[in-house]
DNA sequence: CTAATTAATCGCTCCTTACC
DNA sequence: GGTAAGGAGCGATTAATTAG
C-alpha cells in the first residue's frame, strides 16, 4: 500500500484530441521543452498534468495507433477510419520519423568529415617524420613543407568539393521529403472532405424520406 | 460481484548535453 | 578527459475499467 501515489488521471476522448493538437501545434518532438507547455495548456484544476505524463501518454496512443494499423494491414487492407483522432496521430509520427532521419543523418555527417580529418592528418604526420639517412640527399626541411603544403591544400579543396555535393544532396533530399509530407496531407484533407459530403448526402437522404412519409 | 484487461504512476537506468 | 543535470524509456506495481 502507497499513499503518496497519485490520484490516477484517466484520459477521455477529448482530452485525446487536445492533447494531440497541441502535440501537433508545438512540436516537443523536437523541442523537448515544449511537453511542458503542452502540459500547462491542458491542465486544470480537475485535470492536473505534467510534462512527463503528457509524453508517455502520447506514446501509448501512437503504440495503440500503430497496432491498429498493423492489424488493419493483416486483415487485407482495411482503411482506417479517417477521424481528427488518427489524422493528428498521423501527423505526429511523421514528426517522430522526420526527427529520426535528421539525427541519423547529422550523426553520419559528423563521423564522415571525422574520419577524413583523421585521414588527412595521418598522411601529413607520416610526411613529417623523418626518413632514413639513405633519403638524405634531399634536405629534409624542404622535403617536408612542400609536402604539408601539398597535403593542406589537397585538404581543403577535398573539404569544399564535399562540403558542396552534400550541401546540394541534402537540399535535394529535403524537397523530395516536403513535396511528399504536402501529398500525403493532401491526401488526409480530401478523405476527410469526402466523407463529409457523404455524411450531408446521407442526412438529406434520410430528411427526404422522412419527409415524405 | 470477481477476474481479466488496460492504463497510470513511479523508480530506476541509460543517454545526451552543457559545463568545468 | 569527467561529471552534473535533465530528458526519455522500461518495467514493476497499483488503480481503474471492462468482460463474464
Amino acid at each position: 500500500m502507497n499513499f503518496d501515489r497519485k490520484k490516477q488521471i484517466r484520459f477521455k476522448n477529448d482530452d485525446d484530441i487536445r492533447l494531440l493538437r497541441e502535440v501537433v501545434a508545438r512540436n516537443p518532438i523536437k523541442n523537448k521543452n515544449k511537453w511542458t507547455e503542452v502540459a500547462a495548456v491542458l491542465s486544470t484544476p480537475m485535470f492536473v498534468l505534467d510534462a512527463r505524463r503528457v509524453r508517455e501518454r502520447t506514446n501509448l496512443l501512437i503504440e495503440q495507433h500503430k497496432r491498429e494499423n498493423r492489424e488493419n494491414l493483416k486483415k487485407s487492407g482495411v482503411d482506417e477510419d479517417v477521424t481528427e483522432r488518427t489524422t493528428l496521430l498521423d501527423e505526429i509520427m511523421e514528426l517522430k520519423e522526420e526527427e529520426e532521419r535528421e539525427k541519423k543523418e547529422e550523426k553520419e555527417k559528423k563521423e564522415k568529415s571525422e574520419n577524413l580529418g583523421k585521414e588527412i592528418r595521418k598522411r601529413a604526420l607520416e610526411c613529417l617524420t623523418p626518413k632514413k639517412d639513405d633519403e638524405s640527399d634531399i634536405p629534409k626541411r624542404r622535403y617536408s613543407q612542400t609536402y604539408l603544403v601539398d597535403y593542406l591544400k589537397e585538404k581543403s579543396e577535398m573539404e569544399i568539393a564535399t562540403k558542396r555535393t552534400e550541401l546540394e544532396l541534402r537540399k535535394e533530399e529535403l524537397r523530395l521529403q516536403k513535396a511528399q509530407f504536402d501529398l500525403d496531407r493532401e491526401e488526409r484533407l480530401q478523405r476527410m472532405e469526402v466523407e463529409k459530403q457523404e455524411k450531408i448526402a446521407f442526412m438529406d437522404l434520410l430528411k427526404k424520406l422522412t419527409n415524405n412519409k
